[in-house]
DNA sequence: AAGTGGTCTAGACCACCCC
DNA sequence: GGGTGGTCTAGACCACTTA
């Protein structure tokens, strides 16, 4: 062994894995321009020696650098850089504040209720718990620049964030307190559709019956795969869109 | 080594890797009830004996079920069954064809336009080409089980996909012929919104004037971050829903 | 203290690509 | 043939949990 890997974390300080660290190295090169676009990376070999790690956890970091959109492998061929150096499209799903943030639009909302109750029937299915294990229950209208825009509701089991409720939801992103809670997010099955307003949406939004919203269905899991918030967004239609970024396929 | 990969590989005569099969092994124990939802899988190194793999495979194996929600880990303590997976989720935007399949629907297509001609101003800009450079622009109604669902319309620089109008495009995949002419896809820069259907979609879909429709506009890049399709896809609001999966932040 | 997952290493062999 | 990524192994040490 040529280096100790506590020698690293110790020296550092941070407690990143160093796969990770690795990772954030190349992607530092590549955004320094050391590797321009379209461009080859040294071999993995070779970068391991640079980089003075073994060959398996450089492919890790490399891995990581797949799944966020920056490199692409060819085998016999090399590593190639492939994400433009344009930082302005989300690799997920543009949230609510950062939206308002690059509109340099102000982001409010209205907590229409927020309660702990016992789970239902279909949010228990959904979340995979026992029906009538507590829940938390948050609906809040969303506004941009005063406008109201979205109607979110949002269901969260007590156990993923015990003591949410103490948030203050009017200004502070459900995200971040779910993350002081200790539930991270990390990834979400969605359902996006068209549909007509119903008349709880046309109220919340003032908005004509029947007029096109934009639905989007989550169910959001953490890293270790539980499910941690069951969330329906409802977007008046000529308020709002959504941005984000497929890869592969998409 | 206790048994060389490539035995295994011929025996079964699956080019699948290793760690994806033993994956699958897991699964279909936990699907068969060996496993119950909540109950504690045996320590990895037992399971590496069992299985007769490596540990790094293994855990290879174990967070790919991690990643569909299978499992969990729980550092300490052990791994444990979290719930059995309902359904495939598609790790980027689900596909038409994707959508028929998984609905066990046919999808087919009516080609209204397939031209080559000068691109427009707007087109151009968009794929950051000069304007007036030959593009492809082809439109089509989609079709499941001969319901029409979706108004498609892609515009593809000629230089990105030679002869690419040779194709039947009544059957054959945009994409899939994309990549024979050796555009291949790889990001999409994408933009969902929901508005009342126009007088164009509402007869090629025969739908009622103002009934809400989801569209998605997306830039299409390849690996080395050239614009290769610009496309716009207009879903009937009640016969259509987009899925997919977020991944951090979503 | 023992058991369990989390991380990292060094080395090997294979399949694919290009000269 | 030589270089490159793709996969797999055996073994080590660490951090956390439980008792």
């Amino acid at each position: 062994m040529t280096r100790p890997p506590s020698d690293a974390l110790l020296a550092s300080g941070r407690p990143d894995p160093l796969w990770s660290r690795v990772a954030g190295s190349i992607l530092a090169a590549v955004e320094a321009g050391q590797y321009p676009l379209g461009t080859r990376l040294p071999p993995e070999r070779e970068l391991c020696e640079q980089l003075d790690v073994s060959r398996v956890t450089l492919r890790r970091a490399l891995a990581h650098l797949v799944e966020a959109g920056a490199l692409t492998s060819h085998q016999g061929r090399g590593w190639f850089v492939s994400r433009p150096p344009r930082g302005d499209w989300p690799s997920s799903l543009e949230s609510f504040s950062e939206t308002a943030e690059r509109l340099g639009l102000a982001a409010s909302s209205t907590v229409v209720e927020a309660a702990r109750e016992a789970s239902s029937l279909d949010d228990a299915e959904a979340l995979g718990i026992a029906p009538g294990t507590p829940v938390y229950r948050i609906r809040r209208i969303r506004h941009l620049d005063g406008v109201p825009t979205a109607l979110d509701t949002a269901v969260v089991p007590e156990a993923a964030a015990p003591g949410l409720l103490d948030h203050d939801f009017t200004r502070e992103s459900l995200y971040r307190a779910m993350q002081a809670r200790g539930a991270t997010v990390h990834r979400a099955e969605s359902v996006l559709e068209s549909r007509p307003a119903d008349a709880a949406a046309s109220e919340a939004l003032q908005l004509g019956r029947g007029a096109p919203m934009l639905v989007i269905r989550q169910l959001v899991h953490d890293e270790r795969g539980r499910a941690v918030l069951l969330s329906l967004v409802e977007y008046a239609g000529d308020r709002y869109r959504l941005r984000t970024t497929f890869t592969k396929g998409g």
